[in-house]
DNA sequence: TTGTTATGTATAAGAATCTTATGTATGTTT
DNA sequence: AAACATACATAAGATTCTTATACATAACAA
């Protein structure tokens, strides 16, 4: 990631919207994708990129397939049907957050 | 804190918001404050509450000044200049973080 | 041709933040 | 008398991230 703190802990919610959204996406396609999405104010770094991607194959959620393009190797990474489940509940859990973040910071709106 | 990691980050800049808004708080006074805002959703622990306060005195963002109130301790925290400066900095990240994630989750909306 | 940048994955050491558990102490309610 | 609320504190461990390093191919620039 880059920059501030707030950023810890969103890493996989991130991932997952995009698979959701993309079908499938190898690990660089994922970093480039979140920075062109925020002008470049988003760097995910490979270090917190790649043992998040394990991990979350390692629980089920997602599943990994392995292809060789222009003589480089892609690990193109999809939502198991669990992992589709999951989403739902991690997106959901991030609308919260934000609404609650928002109530926060902003105590004169109402939301 | 409680539920999602999506939190993870965020404490800093919650005390430094509501201590901007509220003159001077508590550390117990903070944890209710944030309970109720958020209608029970966020508990901040003292595991991670306490050490965070120390962490921002220490680092001269916050003053301390102690009271005894019905024959019980309370520490009263409140932003020093810098923190002031500070919290400005922090909202408008959090600012970001929030415009960034909503067109990471919702790329069909403009921001 | 040699160095840099881009593409692509990976791990290890350490930092930062948090959870969970525990401890101390007083006041209030059941 | 026991439980709950108020009030602060810390220590052990988990989790997530940064920073640094490593390997490998391709494209481009000096």
């Amino acid at each position: 990631m880059k920059n501030s703190q707030l950023y810890k802990g969103s890493l996989n919610t991130i991932i997952m919207k995009l698979l959701e959204e993309n079908g499938k996406m190898y690990g660089y396609e994922i970093t480039q994708k979140v920075k062109a999405i925020t002008q470049g104010e988003l760097n995910i770094t490979e270090g917190a990129l790649y043992p998040a991607l394990h991990k979350l194959e390692a629980e089920g959620l997602l599943d990994v397939e392995i292809e060789k393009v222009d003589n480089r190797m892609r690990k193109y990474y999809k939502l198991t049907e669990s992992g589709e489940k999951e989403t739902m509940n991690r997106l959901s859990e991030l609308e919260d957050f934000i609404r609650n973040m928002q109530s926060l910071v902003n105590p004169k709106l109402e939301f």
